[in-house]
DNA sequence: ACAAAAGTGTTCAATTTACACCCATGG
DNA sequence: CCATGGGTGTAAATTGAACACTTTTGT
């Protein structure tokens, strides 16, 4: 029995990191500048080391690639992906992570090479290397989900931030427009959700907005269903 | 440079096999004959092979330790299981499985050596080897959702199965009561759900309830949310 | 004064829940 | 003829969507 009982297989993490920005969804991607799919955009991601498990593999991988600091940042899992020729280096089997962020200053504004970016989702989606396309299919719509059981919406906000702000991540998000008046009162009346800062900021135009931060719910119930029609 | 860039890890699966049996939810388990874990209860499972990839893993293990054709499970990746410390022989990752299944005439019934036999989940709880009982506590909260939003349900039941059979499989695996009327109602007015048979079967007692088959679709819309209560 | 965004009150329809009541069978 | 589970009808309660209207700011 010369043949082994198990296969060889590297294990390696993919992030799907989303925000909003620009008042669009954006993802963030790497440029490879090796083979395979040189050029081609990518998910950050890596190989796992001795002694790390999968989500310290994900945090430093966020870091190294990305400068962004996985502290606050809240990892999900999406699944394995293990499709046999996935990767023509070789058998690598990778699991992917969902991360969800506030529009930042921009990740690593020229520090070092690779440069992590955001690019909108709707442009960069069908061109990514590998099988990063399914992954980003898969944690997009791990992300609309939690929008209507979870408080993660949040997740996409600043420190503090306006009902409108809010509920333009619900809008972006699952690509639907709500009513305003409707949508904060529903907010309003989930115990825990956000709570008020009492302070006020001016918009462009208009009337101020009071500003809230997150409250310490975490669960939304009863969830807030998005209605069904059909999206990109 | 002599220490590796990457983990040598083996991969796993484990599968989460469940079904309603004498009015409870139970669990298709295996007793260890080996350490670690000797004489404790587990989860099928077993290691990736040489170009195989994770679903075909899932199928054969299910098939050599169970006797259960995957034919027709439908099998639902949970997720990628990698404490460190999960498995004493070394590095191991696993990636468990969900499957449910209609309550079969007991598995491998004096198949082979270790035979797999179904447990009451409530009394296999908390006893499982490795990190099993996560996994399981994972795929169960799986299984309730897909109850909500899929025509799931189905797949605990036989070819042919009446009303009443449908809704205690989701009194039992949700853990509460529903009126069978209102259920009923529910149930034939999804499109797709189910398709009457048009037969009837004589009950122990009572009126011969209508026969019913599995319908075309397989995502519920709208859903059918379990009301909030605690259970277990 | 006007545009624009925030926020309140109210109405109406849809959905859910509860339950009275009838049906069909075995003992 | 009674116990038991299957099944229909219907009214009350709850929830959700729509929208008129008021508030508060910048220009």
């Amino acid at each position: 029995m010369e043949s082994r009982d198990h296969a060889e297989v590297r294990l390696a993490v993919d992030l799907v990191v989303l925000t909003v920005r620009e008042d669009r969804l954006q993802l963030l991607v790497i440029v490879r500048g090796n083979q395979p799919y040189r050029g081609r955009p990518a998910l950050p991601g890596g190989f796992l080391r001795e002694n790390e498990d999968l989500r310290a593999a994900a945090v430093r991988e966020l870091a190294e690639e990305t400068g962004l600091a996985g502290r606050s940042l809240v990892l999900e899992q999406i699944g394995a992906y293990d499709a046999p020729e996935r990767d023509p280096r070789g058998r690598i089997v990778s699991v992917g992570y969902l991360a969800v962020a506030p529009d930042l200053p921009v990740p690593t504004a020229g520090s070092d090479a690779t440069g992590a970016t955001w690019a909108r989702l709707d442009t960069v989606r069908g061109a990514l290397a590998f099988d990063h396309d399914e992954i980003v299919s898969d944690a997009l719509e791990r992300a609309r989900t939690r929008l209507e059981y979870t408080t993660s919406a949040t997740d996409f906000c600043a420190e503090v931030f306006t009902m409108g702000e809010l509920r333009q991540i619900y809008e972006i998000v699952w690509g639907i427009t709500l009513d305003p008046r409707n949508f904060s009162r529903r907010i309003l009346a989930t115990e825990g959700f956000i709570e008020p800062t009492g302070d006020r900021r001016a918009q462009v135009t208009g009337r101020p907005a009071a500003l809230y931060r997150r409250g310490p719910a975490s669960r939304l119930n009863p969830p807030m269903l998005r209605p069904q029609q059909g999206e990109q």
